[in-house]
DNA sequence: CTGTTAGCGCATTCAT
DNA sequence: ATGAATGCGCTAACAG
């Protein structure tokens, strides 16, 4: 049985009551040093730990967020998930993670069972089949931030990238190197990250007058599978693409690499590669990839400064999108087209 | 407001405990089937969700676990940690990922806030720099079981990989390609792993009648640049060795493969190399890599299992000892040696 | 079969 | 400056 407050009390021989005011000693006017130190002595000598249960019970403040992403295998969250862990650290916040394998169910499971157990809130990178449990979660005023994609519809707090941007980057830097036939292996469908990445490819390929070819545009998942597939499937076409954009991340990437290499193509002299990419074997790779990659513990510090703000404030604080920067490196994986 | 058992009770016209006892349902003989429907129904309707914090509290079980590990970004641990909580899930407990950072202080922290969150049992990768903590963790029967790290001093529940067994399996692949000159890049230092992992070394050294050379090992860290530096020394020596295998895991190797290029060394032509490496990026490198690897699912796996048994045991359990074996895959990073 | 009572450990309001 | 009383939401022991 741990010590409580009750036996600290007991122990010095004062109501548990004061002990209780010691320990968080707004006021400090309110005791005597004398009570006050005999108190803290106890505290130390009982080896006395608050009850972080009781209090939440009792606070209905549980000093606890919860936060949800696909998956902490994906470098891109692994690296969001350790600063937001950091900073709740930092902040005497405990963070709950919950993985969602992008299953829509298990969000609505995880989502119920966080606030089940008071947290006081969340961050979010919904899988987006579905936005009705987010609506209720925003009714009931839950303090809730979203991460890399949101609902256009639904106004909240939220921290994005400039996908769109990034990709016309990416597709400039292929036209100068004289590529026409740019293919987009997409990876996952109907997210909010992949439109706006398919958004800019499109954009880029207006802007840079090059005709569009919808067998050009591949890919429906997000695993090393997906990604493989999509890319033999690319890989199958008439007049093969020059160069390929990978948005689907560094699994989907890994997958269209061994699809590129099983077909006895070579990167980049075959076929120009650049790809949303954010573990840091990028440079290690067999060919260094170009990369288009994110400031992900700064997007994790907005996302947590922004919940953050919610939790604390008690009045409403107004919904606010941040857009984080994306970053463009060029390495080895591009270069001009054959001739 | 979340609607409270009390408020189920009114709504349907009985008494809280009775709505408690149909949400539970042990022994269902108790209950009428007709107030069982009207409060489910009711339950339902007035969207009920119960407070774990209060349920904790009272029950004093949280349903909680808690997972310490050095760092969430290291691949190994990544998956082992993912495993667990989809354990956890599965089997209806939250698990609280804490990260240590090998920082032996914040270790203790963590500790002492889970133990206040009234976590149900803990696994623990260990700093390893003291133990004391730990000895009084078990003295208080809190639930636990160490990873990767153990003390051989104090007696619990844990999972390990033969490290030794898998570096002499290395030597012995260097020794028949005709290697004589074998580098230990250690990676951090005093950690049970990379003790045994040495140890096992120095055994494959005398077992292939090999000449120890202390220069030969190196190696302090754990980070990348701790790697680098290391072989960056390393490839300074009289004699190079012919080969390196390195236990200081991903990010080490990551640093010392960057090393070897930068002396303008290749791999394996000049040099081979053995790793242990748990990303699935290993194929994918410059040279693809000869690996030492874990089957990290199932070291979750073992972990949560034993975990489990200790918290659901109403008696002591006895300290269990699992050892997991680790898998060694050939690929283009070891080759003979230069005649 | 169901209601009553009690209390988990804590913070807080009201006394004094 | 401190004690007493109350209750957060829930479960469990005991009645009936």
């Amino acid at each position: 049985m741990a010590t409580t407050l009750k036996d600290v009390a007991a122990y010095v021989g004062v109501h548990p009551s004061t002990v209780s005011r010691v320990l968080h000693g707004k006021e400090n006017l309110k005791i005597s040093k004398k009570t006050n130190d005999k108190i803290l002595k106890a505290v130390k000598e009982l080896n006395y730990v608050p009850d972080f249960t009781a209090r939440a019970l009792r606070m209905k403040k549980s000093f606890t967020i919860g936060l949800i992403v696909p998956d902490i295998l994906n470098p891109y969250f692994a690296r969001i998930v350790r600063r937001i862990e950091q900073l709740g650290f930092d902040n005497q916040y405990t963070v709950i993670v919950c993985n969602t394998e992008e299953d829509q169910e298990k969000e609505l499971l995880f989502l119920n069972q966080l606030i089940s157990r008071g947290v006081d809130g969340i961050i979010l990178a919904p899988v987006q089949e579905n936005s009705d449990h987010i609506v209720s979660l925003i009714e009931k005023k839950t303090p809730l931030v979203l991460i890399d994609r949101i609902f256009e519809d639904i106004k909240v707090s939220s921290v994005i990238t400039n996908n769109a941007e990034s990709v016309i980057k990416a597709v400039s830097h292929l036209v100068n190197l004289g590529h026409k036939r740019i293919a987009f292996l997409r990876g996952q469908k109907n997210i909010y990250t992949i439109i706006n990445r398919l958004d800019g490819y499109n954009k880029a390929l207006k802007k840079f007058k090059l005709k569009r070819n919808t067998k050009y545009i591949v890919g429906e998942g997000f695993e090393f599978e997906d990604g493989y597939a999509a890319t033999q499937k690319l890989l199958e076409l008439k007049p093969l693409p020059t160069a390929i954009i990978s948005s689907g991340g560094d699994l989907v990437t890994l997958g269209a690499i061994k699809a590129i290499k099983e077909n006895g193509l070579n990167i980049p002299k075959d076929i120009s590669l650049i790809a949303f990419f954010d573990s840091l074997y990028a440079p290690f790779l067999e060919t260094p990839l170009t990369t288009i990659s994110h400031f992900r513990k700064r997007i994790g510090e907005e996302a947590f400064n922004l919940l953050l703000k919610q939790i604390e404030s008690k009045r409403k604080v107004p919904a606010k999108t941040v857009c984080v920067d994306t970053k463009f490196e060029i390495r080895k994986s591009t270069t001009k087209v054959k001739s």
